[in-house]
DNA sequence: CTATCACCTGGACCTGACTCCAAGTCAAGT
DNA sequence: ACTTGACTTGGAGTCAGGTCCAGGTGATAG
């Protein structure tokens, strides 16, 4: 698969795909004998991890650093372990905050809405 | 209260109150005689208010909107509700999208413990 | 055989969100 | 009176994470 379809399919821009792989997000793409990256089912599922962690919120270093361990084969499995795990314990305390966040959020709303709904009914 | 204190009571910089102040996520803050800023206990709830929305993620300009709104009076009631409502959607989904990037991290962690627990039974 | 099209590279540029700095003011302590 | 220290401003700099562009190459269609 070439860029061009790897950028439908996860819906990342052709420039982000290079990028990624550039920074070294994702493992070297092979290419074809004149050069075009050819995306394997491998690559994509580099990909598919990526987009998804980023999405998340974990920064690019971390996940650069992932990769990288990763490519040095099977001594760095502790330290890929460990990774993951402060990385999982980081996103929960995130996900802690935010459900706090979402709660002060509807708070607000429902005061909002004690202030709207009587407004509405003196127009009757 | 001074900007130091603020500061220290909310563990923001005191360039990140100023700019805060200067690009209008927190209303105008009173001055001393001689210019020096003097947190109410109002100007306070906003700054608690708007570092607790940044930490969700809530895009500057989207909270620089609901200040403005606020400040309009009381005819952008129904506004600046319909601006918490769509960002707390918007904060659902990215929570929805977290848990998911949770489990996957989470069995990529539990298929690490099983290539790791092996090796270390291998030592005994 | 040439025009088109998708791809390539290197490097400049952009946005969001701060962060730092120089130069100046003011109040308090010695 | 002078030094110290916390404050002020305006503007430049930084960092993450892309995004855009000019100039070039190679395969394919007419």
């Amino acid at each position: 698969m070439k860029i061009a379809e790897a950028s439908r399919r996860f819906d990342l821009s052709a420039d982000t795909l290079r990028y990624y792989e550039r920074v070294g997000l994702i493992p070297t793409v092979n290419r074809t004998a004149s050069g075009i990256r050819e995306y394997s089912e491998e690559d994509c599922r580099w990909i598919g991890f990526i987009k998804c962690m980023r999405a998340a919120g974990l920064p690019i270093e971390v996940l650069i650093e992932y990769v990288s361990l990763f490519q040095k084969g099977d001594e760095t499995t502790e330290a890929r372990k460990a990774l993951l795990v402060g990385q999982r314990d980081l996103l929960e305390a995130r996900m802690v905050d935010m459900q706090g966040t979402l709660g002060r959020l509807n708070q607000k709303i429902e005061r909002y809405e004690q202030l709207v709904v009587p407004a509405e009914n003196d127009l009757k």
